[in-house]
DNA sequence: AGTGATTCTGACGTTGACGTCAAAGTCATA
DNA sequence: TATGACTTTGACGTCAACGTCAGAATCACT
């Protein structure tokens, strides 16, 4: 009932590198199907940290990670994969200017100039998600009004309440 | 350049009906396609509130704001239609309970099982938000915690941040 | 070297929410 | 009542985001 199964309950590697996930485990651990992380692939939103001699995708913890974000940019924001790629591509470029600026030869200036750039790109998603929730906020103010009202009735005189 | 475009800018119509539109004013006016108003309307979310004796769809102010809100709850919920059309079930059953509240025939505790029931209705809207507003909250305040950390490399001393 | 589970690459199928088009019908106006 | 704009009902097309399936290849293990 238990043959191995390979993956799942991995015991842990005595050399330190990384636990890598074939597509199925990665697949259930991510809660997506297989068909999807292959379709990240293809799109470009998702490279498998690294591949078998025979071609087989190995998924690294931070691949995971990544999957999360999709779905929650997916679930939260209602943005298609392709707007995805978009917000995908500006964090990488974020993270990536946050390991220039860690460089020692990253002149002060230079480091200036990343941030900025960096910062301007987090905003601009922030300004999206801001409208966002200002809209669900309004939502959720209406909803909450109609049923403060209903409320009322409840415990107001049980009668014509004029 | 303007040979009266039949229901665009309407001129008031002095018997005090209501101002009913066809279908393509009406698309225009809520800014969806004919396609999707015949679409909601086959799926049972929109019914137009009259057809002329040759069947052809007439929209009242009512309708448009039903369109409204059915696009409210799709881009903002991200909500399907067959889902949607629950909610506006529900919320149509509030609507109904509330004039039978209003209805002189009805009993007191007909109206306190009345609300109640409404009340809950809403209430369940309510969480299913209120859980987006919460895990939008969340997503918000963790980008802005990013924003604050390149912030603060700006602020600080250009170099060795430790 | 063999076995069985897992994974590969096409390639076609599916579902939701419409888009599009044809042929016929309706409506207000000339 | 005739004209032209608008609308009707099918019916087929589309697009994104995968689902599914076949046949071959890979991998860990014996």
């Amino acid at each position: 009932m238990n043959p191995t199964p390979r993956t799942a309950t991995a015991d842990r590697p005595p050399g330190g590198h990384e636990e890598l996930l074939g597509i199925g485990a990665a697949a259930a651990a991510a809660g997506v199907s297989e068909r999807a992380l292959r379709y990240y692939q293809q799109l470009g939103l998702l490279v498998p940290s690294c591949t078998t001699p025979g071609g087989l995708r190995r998924y690294s913890a931070e691949n995971l990670a990544r999957v999360a974000r999709i779905r929650e940019l997916q679930t939260l924001l209602g943005l298609n994969l392709d707007e995805i790629a978009i917000v995908l591509r500006n964090e990488d470029r974020v993270a990536q200017i946050r390991r220039a600026y860690q460089d020692e030869r990253t002149s002060t200036d230079e480091r200036l100039r990343l941030t900025r750039e960096g910062v301007a790109l987090l905003e601009s998603l922030r300004e999206t998600v801001e409208a966002k929730r200002a809209a669900l906020e309004g939502f959720l103010a209406d909803l909450e009004a109609r049923i403060e009202r209903a409320r009322d009735l409840l415990a107001g005189p049980g009668n014509s309440p004029q």
